[in-house]
RNA sequence: GGCCCGUUGGUCAAGGGGUUAAGACACCUCCCUUUCACGGAGGUAACAGGGGUUCGAAUCCCCUACGGGUCACCA
């Protein structure tokens, strides 16, 4: 790569960014990065009933979230502009114009009717699908009969015959095609506007595009594109085809798949860390050389390459990615957590919207309390449960034997006492009062804590329990305590 | 159906002619811990099948099977 890379993320605005689209643009990000080459993140927004309003946004959102930045896009401009299709219009017209000039291609009068009845045809005998051609040899005659009709016809690229198409492709090696394979394809639409295969060119050549890296689903529009790029006489660009993320049932991830969270928004909203789901990202396809799995996004950069992206498809595994945000999370500034879980405690009812300094606190050292429990930010609300419910309900069989032995009325009635005789509950206070507990009734280890645990949270398993306490308060700790031995 | 791509433990994956076939997640056992989690020490588990080539194939070739992609006036 000697001359100065320059590689795009070229979404279809048509919604959140997906996790296929999130790793190709980091692909691409970290190679422009490491090279010191250019990011482009263009639109390919031609397709008019597809189109979301909002879709521009979402992906750049969605890009940003993950922390990839880039050089020339629709919010920055850049000198390659504009950088959605449907402000480029105008400057496709002419490549077209050319084409047709040269009879590198040629209208094509065909009705969508037409052509649907013919593909239905090739169906039903088992024919080779595609358009047979039968625009390319046109009389004058025919041509304006069917002007007289009012049709307007699409512009067709003439594929030719009988060549084989190769390249070599960065992470597949070498791949060829047939044109006998190929039928042509409409490049263009009745109203001008340029379809997928010859708009990307055609923006891959004006914005001086050297890398291509896309998805697999691309591979075999490669040779139609070549074609295009021979036709008008332009380089052809290098091309990365990286393999497809199957979802756990090995299948290509609908949108529609609810097993697997898809959508950077998601990520967000359930409390997950950028820079974990990046990594996650980015070891799915793509190994080390070591055997190092955590990567800050500049140690990426430093040694990320295209040549070490596997060829075969990977399945996403919620569990594993879980563990890797779980381990971000345990050494994420605490103050973060809590600003990314306290939302989610407030959704599920048990903040109010507006918070006062004490209450803040509290909430604080709750979260802090179950850091490095939280696999993501949502799972405050499950951990924290037993913190705001009003009655403990013990249904575990081992934890309701706890609290038959005849040392726990002793630990708790102690306990209860000891509580209501002291002056404020905190971690250390709580400390004390059950060392009190200990001399005072004489049981110490499991009889001690478990009973108080159980008795308190109802469950066996939990987090530090002198934290617990304090945070529980005098009230419901009160509460629980003296129901529980009445 | 045609064409194209792929196939190493349940999952991510290293290894590209000679390895006891790495590592990570998950799972199991043990240690640590008042519990859980964390951390630590172990363990179970894989080269899709069949033919070649070779002294020797997970690695190279062919076939089969399976999986996926694509054949739009979608991208």
């Amino acid at each position: 790569m000697s001359e100065n890379l320059r590689v795009r993320y070229a979404p279809s605005p048509t919604g959140h960014l997906h996790i296929g689209g999130a790793r190709t643009a980091l692909f691409d990000y970290l190679l422009a990065r490491r090279f010191g080459g250019q990011f482009v993140v263009r639109f390919e927004d031609t397709d008019q009933t597809r189109h979301k309003e909002s879709g521009i946004q979402d992906q750049l959102d969605g890009l940003k979230w993950l922390g990839l930045d880039w050089d020339e896009s629709v919010d920055i401009g850049g000198p390659y502009g504009p950088y959605r299709q449907t402000e480029r219009l105008d400057l496709y017209r002419p490549f077209t114009e050319k084409m047709l000039a040269e009879g590198t291609a040629y209208h094509c009068y065909c009705s969508e009717e037409e052509l649907e009845q013919e593909r239905a045809e090739q169906e039903a005998s088992g024919a080779t699908l595609g358009y047979s051609g039968r625009c390319r040899h046109l009389t004058a005659e025919q041509i304006a009969a069917f002007k007289a009709e009012g049709r307007k016809p699409t512009v067709r690229f003439k594929v030719p015959a009988g060549r084989t198409i190769a390249f070599e492709d960065k992470i597949r090696g070498h791949v060829e095609f047939g044109t006998d394979d190929i039928q042509d394809f409409i490049i263009a639409r009745p109203d001008g506007i340029p379809m997928y295969n010859f708009a990307v060119i055609l923006d891959d050549y004006l914005m001086k595009i050297n890398l291509v890296i896309r998805g697999e689903e691309h591979l075999t529009n490669t040779p139609r594109q070549i074609l295009l790029y021979e036709a008008l006489g332009m380089p052809v660009p290098e091309f990365a085809h990286v393999s497809l993320i199957l979802n756990q049932d090995r299948k290509k991830m609908s949108k529609r798949d609810e097993t697997t969270l898809q959508f950077m928004n998601q990520y967000n909203e359930k409390g997950y860390l950028p820079e974990a789901v990046l990594n996650f990202i980015v070891l799915l396809g793509w190994s080390p050389v070591g055997e190092q799995e955590i990567f800050s996004k500049e140690e990426l950069i430093a040694q990320f390459d295209l040549d070490r992206v596997s060829k075969s498809p990977a399945v996403f595994d919620m569990e594993k990615l879980n563990w890797m945000n779980g381990h971000y999370m345990k050494s994420a500034d605490p103050e973060r957590i809590v600003a990314i879980c306290l939302p989610h405690l407030q959704k599920a009812g048990y903040l109010p919207e507006i918070l006062t300094d004490e209450q803040r606190a509290w909430a604080t050292s709750l979260i802090k309390l179950n850091q490095e429990k939280m696999q993501f930010g949502e799972q405050i609300v499950e951990l924290s449960e037993l913190f705001f419910r009003d009655h403990v309900e013990i249904e575990d069989e081992e934890a309701k034997a706890i609290l038959t032995e005849e040392s726990a009325p002793v630990v708790l009635r102690s306990f209860l006492a000891q509580i209501e005789q002291a002056e404020e509950l905190t971690a250390e206070t709580v400390k004390a009062l059950l060392k009190n507990v200990q001399k005072e009734t004489g049981y110490k280890g499991k009889p001690l804590f478990m009973a108080t645990r159980v008795a308190l949270t109802g469950q066996m398993h939990g987090p530090d329990l002198n934290e617990t306490v304090a945070l529980l308060g005098r009230e419901k700790v009160t509460n629980r305590l003296s129901s529980l031995l009445s």
